[in-house]
DNA sequence: GCCAACGTTGGC
DNA sequence: GCCAACGTTGGC
């Protein structure tokens, strides 16, 4: 059992999305980062949970619990000529490209913002906050993962 | 829209 | 194997 964050741009695939899904569970496709993918592809086990980001939007932050309920397999998205993930140098026969699929869990209560866990000291050594990141997937501590809930039903930060 | 911080590509 | 050029991410 391992804990995640996974990031998303709203305007592009957003939690509201997830949840009109049929059994509000999607495919994570179109990773194309070798660091996100070895962790789709190898770490990932159904029952994981991932906090659901919200990215390039204001302001950015989690929005949802969503739970691993496919281990990775092959992004056939990546072998499309037509979709905009397109690789060309991943073949059926040898994907370079992995996701898992991923089933709502819930909504927050409200949105924890990036700027929200940049002020808590027990989150300091979180992977998020850490400057320069970009990993659209990536680990949660357990402890991280109990921080970041206790902060969903206290006062919202002044 | 800007741009810093990466990650990838490809010439050499 | 180095590294300059280029492309992308994502906060601001």
């Amino acid at each position: 059992m391992h804990y995640w964050l996974m990031k998303s741009e709203p305007d592009v695939f957003g939690i509201d999305h997830l949840a009109e899904r049929p059994r509000q569970t999607e495919p994570w496709d179109g990773v194309r980062n070798y660091q996100a993918r070895n962790m789709m592809r190898d770490q990932m086990q159904v029952g994981d949970l991932a906090f659901f980001y919200h990215s390039n939007t204001k302001p950015p932050g989690i929005v949802g619990i969503v739970e691993i309920s496919r281990a990775g397999y092959p992004d056939h998205t990546a072998f499309d000529p037509n979709d905009p993930h397109y690789d060309p140098k991943s073949d059926p026969d040898n994907p370079r490209w992995f996701m898992v699929d991923v089933t709502l869990q819930r909504r927050l209560a409200r949105k924890i913002t990036l700027d929200e866990l940049k002020t808590r000291p027990e989150l300091a050594e979180m992977r998020l906050v850490q400057k320069g990141n970009r990993l659209s997937v990536m680990p949660v501590e357990p402890d991280e993962w109990q921080a970041i809930l206790a902060l969903e039903n206290k006062s919202v930060f002044p």
